[in-house]
RNA sequence: GAUCCUGUAGCUCAGCUGGUAGAGCAAUACACUUUUAAUGUAUGGGCCCUGGGUUCGAAUCCCAGCGGGAUCACCA
């Protein structure tokens, strides 16, 4: 990057960089800084003249003459300091307090104090700096929202593009997203509690996978070399969790981080993490007790309290939770009872009620359909909707009482499905029909039928035992207890779609080609580089034009020579 | 994929029916020894997203493109 490209403010931040070397200041030093004391403590138990050492991102500098204030951030917040001049620099050299602290160094620059807590006339808890160094500078301004007395943040750091592709910047700045971040590692830790404290083992299974099986989607797909195979990124770890329970173990959960090649919107990233449980000798009615108290510890362990707004929606995690069988739910919201009906049924029925529906939707497609367009959207609280259609659900075991449902449960939350359970399917012929009528459905033109895994049906085959499981969205769940409607907000790195680099240059296929050329050879006579491409005098020119205009080749004369070179 | 909104200084935003750019914060300089959105005075800073078009003249109007957001559709 040339420096003409940098702005002004980033140019004087370079210069004082090196003024500050010309000082004999180290702006990186490598030394630890020893640092005994956070902001936060300092202010939650004030001792009037405790000596600390704290560090932090220095945020905001109040210059008054010989005296100064100064806002540190660090990990735990924000605590004001106070610089002194004479009390900095004792001697007849002021230099530390005018030059380094007043001009050199900058907002968002890194500094370590060490001093005194005590508190100004204002009371406000403060750090008098007896010292204090350089630890790291910062070469680009942050943006600073700033709160008045009132508590409004003004020129607030709002714009998403730019939190989400800059979210260290974000997180500097936007204090509520870190506390985001902060409850969603409390969720993910509470969860681990609550399942280790049942006795059940957290474990790993693959994320390449060749057969990209437990979900119906469509993956990501990347190619090992040595094995000279397709492999896939998981959609799902569910097959792999079973084949422990087949094993032997009674309970096991993962965190998995899934990827679904499908659209990107706000409640959706290509990759997501669902955490998914198996626990032997349960059903799907134990699991459903078990659901409700998970959550409800969750909830406090994450917010205190059961209670949690989202939106207009007021949510409680108390439990238990009310259970609804999805033919009633229908019944409640259509009055329409799908049992015993024929497909042609279904879709005359869907259709009557204003759905889309067409000739490769199957009997539980169908289901599903009146089901999310007519009922779902109405469970705000916690809710079980339970017993859904077989052809829906080609892992779950056949219903006790009715063989063409199965025992499955959605817990619906403000009308969207946060968990997903089963009385898991451990019959391996009923399996294997399942399995083959998922492939009837993918001849049928549904793209999202499942594939057949055959060592999972092998591995069924050796026994499984009856066993109910569990998986349950996280990012939707946090969302839910950070009260976010988007998922980019609870996140780290959404994903975005590549940045483009300022003004973007677009090349044509010869312009290509010799810059990949330049870019293999670095530096070459003109009349060199100008060999390798058999193309006309015209097209030459005017492509090594646009090259040498956008500054990523350049033509220089070397006595008597003309050169190209990279840039 | 569809519709609407949006892109102007480091950040947040103004900029009217077209006349070559404005504020606050941030920055720079000076003053100021307990301030707190510190204050006062002065100063600098812009490929007005990109490319076309209309026009004597475009940040502004039109078309196309590229980002981003929202709503919808799709995605158990």
């Amino acid at each position: 990057m040339s420096h003409s490209e940098l702005s002004e403010q980033e140019l004087l931040r370079r210069e004082s960089l090196q003024k500050l070397r010309d000082l004999g200041i180290d702006p990186y030093p490598a030394a630890l800084y020893p640092v005994d004391a956070f902001a936060a403590d300092i202010k939650a138990q004030f001792e009037d003249g405790k000596q600390v050492c704290l560090a932090g991102r220095m945020l905001s500098q109040r210059i008054m003459g010989k005296a100064s204030f100064a806002e540190i951030q660090d990990a735990s917040g924000r605590i004001q300091v106070y610089f002194n001049r004479d009390e900095l620099c004792p001697g007849e050299d002021k230099t530390l307090y005018n030059e380094v602290f007043k001009k050199l160094l900058d907002l968002g620059d890194f500094i370590g104090i060490k001093g005194h807590m005590f508190k100004t006339q204002v009371g406000e808890i403060s750090v008098h700096v007896t010292e204090f160094q350089l630890l790291s500078k910062s070469l680009r301004p942050l943006p600073l929202p700033k709160t008045d007395a009132a508590g409004v943040v003004h020129d607030a750091f709002t714009d998403p593009e730019l939190r989400y592709r800059q979210r260290y910047v974000d997180l500097v700045v936007n204090r509520n997203v870190k506390d985001v971040f902060i409850k969603r590692t409390k969720l993910f830790n509470a969860m681990r509690a609550f399942f280790n404290r049942a006795g059940y083992m957290e474990v790993e299974t693959p994320v390449l996978q060749a057969i990209p099986g437990g979900a119906s989607a469509k993956p990501f797909i990347t190619h090992h070399n040595a094995l000279d195979i397709p492999l896939y990124m998981r959609i799902a770890n569910e097959l792999y969790l079973k084949r422990l329970i087949v094993g032997g173990f009674d309970g096991v959960y993962e965190f998995s981080k899934n990827f679904r090649n499908e659209g990107m919107d706000r409640t959706h990233n290509p990759e997501f993490t669902a955490m998914e449980i198996y626990v032997a000798y349960k059903d799907y009615n134990w699991m459903m007790d078990f659901t409700e108290q998970l959550l409800e510890f969750c909830a406090m362990e994450v917010n205190g309290t059961t209670i949690a707004q989202f939106g207009d929606h007021t949510i409680d995690f108390k439990a238990p939770y009310k259970r609804v069988t999805m033919r009633q739910s229908i019944i409640d919201f259509t009055g329409f009872d799908i049992a015993g009906k024929t497909e042609d049924e279904l879709r005359a029925a869907a259709k009557g009620m204003g759905i889309e529906v067409d000739q490769t939707m199957g009997k539980g497609k169908l289901i599903d359909e009146i089901f999310g367009g007519k009922c779902e959207g109405n469970y705000i609280q916690p809710t079980f909707i339970t017993d859904y259609p077989k052809e829906m659900s080609p892992l779950c075991k056949v219903h006790r009482d009715d063989p063409s449902l199965t025992e499955r449960f959605e817990l619906m939350i403000c009308g969207k499905e946060v968990a997903n359970a089963y009385s898991e399917l451990n019959d391996p012929i009923d399996q294997r029909e399942r399995f083959e009528e998922q492939l009837k459905l993918q001849e049928r033109g549904d793209d999202e039928a499942m594939f057949i895994d055959q060592d999972f049906l092998r591995a069924l085959e050796y026994g499984m035992p009856p066993t109910s499981g569990l998986g349950i969205g996280m990012d939707r769940l946090i969302m839910y207890l950070t009260n976010n409607p988007s998922i980019q907000e609870v996140l780290f790195f959404p994903q975005m779609r590549p940045e483009t680099q300022g003004s973007k240059i677009v090349l044509n296929e010869t312009e290509t080609a010799i810059f990949e050329k330049m870019q293999t050879e670095k530096q070459l006579l003109l009349s060199e580089l100008r060999g390798y491409f058999d193309i006309s005098n015209k097209l030459w020119d005017t492509s090594l034009k646009t090259l040498t205009k956008n500054q990523l080749l350049t033509v220089f004369k070397e006595g008597d020579l003309l050169l190209v070179k990279l840039n």
